[in-house]
RNA sequence: CGGGGUAUAGCGCAGCCUGGUAGCGCGGAAGUUUUGGGUACUUCAGGUCGCAGGUUCGAAUCCUGCUGCCCCGACCA
């Protein structure tokens, strides 16, 4: 083949007919909400048992870009990435009181010496043993830990797919400061790597006051984003939704009060912590947006919940002894892939934003085994590939029809459809799966148009 | 964990009431045809009917137990 000759062969891989996407054209009927259906159907997950999922290549890539994004903003904010088991031994959990708190959420396990371990559905008690195994000093804080690592939770009843599976896949980040002040620092960091985070992929979180649990005050929130299939409901003020986000630049050791005070001010909160009186009060009526929202992160201060317990102290400026203030922040990864459809979707399939897209573009060739059809596709596939875009080339003998059901099911944000019809004229299509726009422009103008 | 369902081919389902050679559609394979929004036709492959007992000459079908999965509720990222 011309392509194979050429310096840049096209991976094998990111052809379809040798891809792995197993497309179900009837949707299975466990799958009650929408996202849980799209991804089954566009060959995203695959479920092995309740609330257990195999993420087959298509949903990977995607949970893939999800993690990087979360990554990337948490690294820009000052977190140190780590990554800690997925089994934690129960001793630990026994230390900071949690192992019988817990329930039977916690998936308990026996190794062959008949050791009590579990499977981690969280991991406050093992970053603290870790950081208080190392660090002695003031000098060495803050600190702000993170991994992104699966986790478990034995649900009574898992529901919607990988919204609310068993096993998930988190980022959890811990902090640890000397102070009041200087956690709270902490905690406004996290808050603003989480706007830039869900903003980057596309969605409009929402931090709405959350229960603060034994230990009181203010920094508590969680990050919701609206959808018509929430799980729960929501009260805030619509300007809320127009606020800007912090840019890339932002600087992580300035004062970030002011952004926290521009987004904490307007009322936002779930139903669970609603104030239907204050929401009144603080809020214009043609402002009060009642919705359903998903949870996708939340950010926490619990003090020295667990560095008190499990004696995870630092010596101070005057030389005394004394517990670190911690907080926990998390986003749920997995649960997120589920949250970006409910968020994008339409009759046809899951409409990706670009960030997060498996693929940024497909090509869709109508003619396989026409000469001018397959060179054409290949220039393109090649330009692209070659421009370092994320390109799907249907290659496959199908009929137009199938080709483009496929794509717009499985959403990418392009297709550049490819065909004898245009060719005749030295065009190819370029549709824009969100809006559903499409251009018959030349073979360069298509490729220009990505290629920058 | 309470309540309600359900389990038959990869997916969606019928058959069960009234026991007697396991079916349909989609998908898959081969072919003819077709080719710009899931083309039509032909042929083929694919199931120890969730598992274990029981009743019966004979069980997908009737009975008992178990398990998985789904839905509603409570709970939760």
């Amino acid at each position: 083949m011309a392509a194979a000759a050429g310096s840049f062969p096209p991976s094998p891989f990111m052809r379809l007919s040798r891809y792995f996407l197993p497309i179900l054209r009837e949707t299975p009927k466990e799958a009650e909400i929408l996202s849980h259906r799209l991804m089954l159907r566009a060959g995203m997950i695959r479920q092995e048992a309740a609330g257990i999922y195999a993420w087959l290549p298509l949903g990977f890539r995607v949970l893939q870009k999800v993690t990087q994004i979360v990554r990337e903003e948490m690294d820009r904010a000052g977190a140190i990435e780590l990554l800690m088991p997925t089994l934690q031994l129960a001793d630990l959990w026994r230390e900071s009181g949690r192992y019988d708190a817990y329930g039977p959420e916690m998936l308990r396990i026996k190794d062959r010496h008949e050791r009590d371990l579990l499977y981690g559905p969280t991991n406050e008690d093992m970053i603290t043993e870790i950081f208080r195994a190392y660090v002695r000093s003031y000098k060495e804080l803050p600190k702000n830990l993170y991994h992104i690592q699966w986790k478990f939770r034995d649900e009574q009843r898992p529901r919607f797919g990988v919204m609310r599976g068993r096993e998930f896949l988190m980022k959890d980040a811990y902090s640890f400061d000397l102070d009041e002040a200087g956690a709270r620092r902490s905690y406004q960091r996290m808050f603003v790597a989480y706007l830039r985070i869900f903003a980057r992929m596309g969605l409009k979180a929402i931090p709405m006051r959350a229960e603060t649990g034994p230990i009181g005050g203010e920094l508590s929130h969680e990050f919701i984003i609206l959808a018509e299939t929430g799980e729960s409901g929501v009260y805030c003020n619509a300007d809320i939704l127009d606020l800007p986000i912090p840019a890339e630049d932002v600087d992580y050791d300035a004062d970030l009060e002011p952004v926290i005070k521009a987004w904490t001010s307007l009322y936002a909160a779930t139903d669970d912590v609603h104030d239907q009186a204050r929401f009144e009060r603080e809020t214009a009526p043609e402002k009060r947006l009642r919705k359903r929202g998903i949870e996708v992160g939340q950010v926490f201060y619990f003090g020295d919940k667990y560095s008190r317990p499990m004696h995870a102290v630092v010596a101070g400026p005057d030389g005394v002894e004394r517990p670190i203030l911690g907080g926990s922040y998390g986003v749920g990864v997995s649960r997120l892939v589920g949250a970006l459809i409910e968020a994008g979707h339409d009759e046809a399939g899951i409409i990706w934003p670009e960030s997060v897209a498996p693929f940024l573009i497909g090509i869709a060739n109508l003619k396989v085994g026409d000469p001018e059809s397959d060179a054409a596709s290949l220039k393109i596939y090649d330009a692209l590939k070659k421009a370092g875009i994320d390109v799907l080339y249907d290659d496959t003998d199908e009929r137009p029809g199938g080709k483009f059901a496929r794509l717009d099911l499985i959403g990418l944000p392009y297709q550049i459809i490819v065909g004898p019809k245009g060719l005749a004229e030295g065009k190819v299509e370029v549709k824009t799966r969100a809006s559903g726009a499409r251009d018959l422009i030349t073979l360069d103008d298509a490729i220009a148009r990505f290629v920058a």
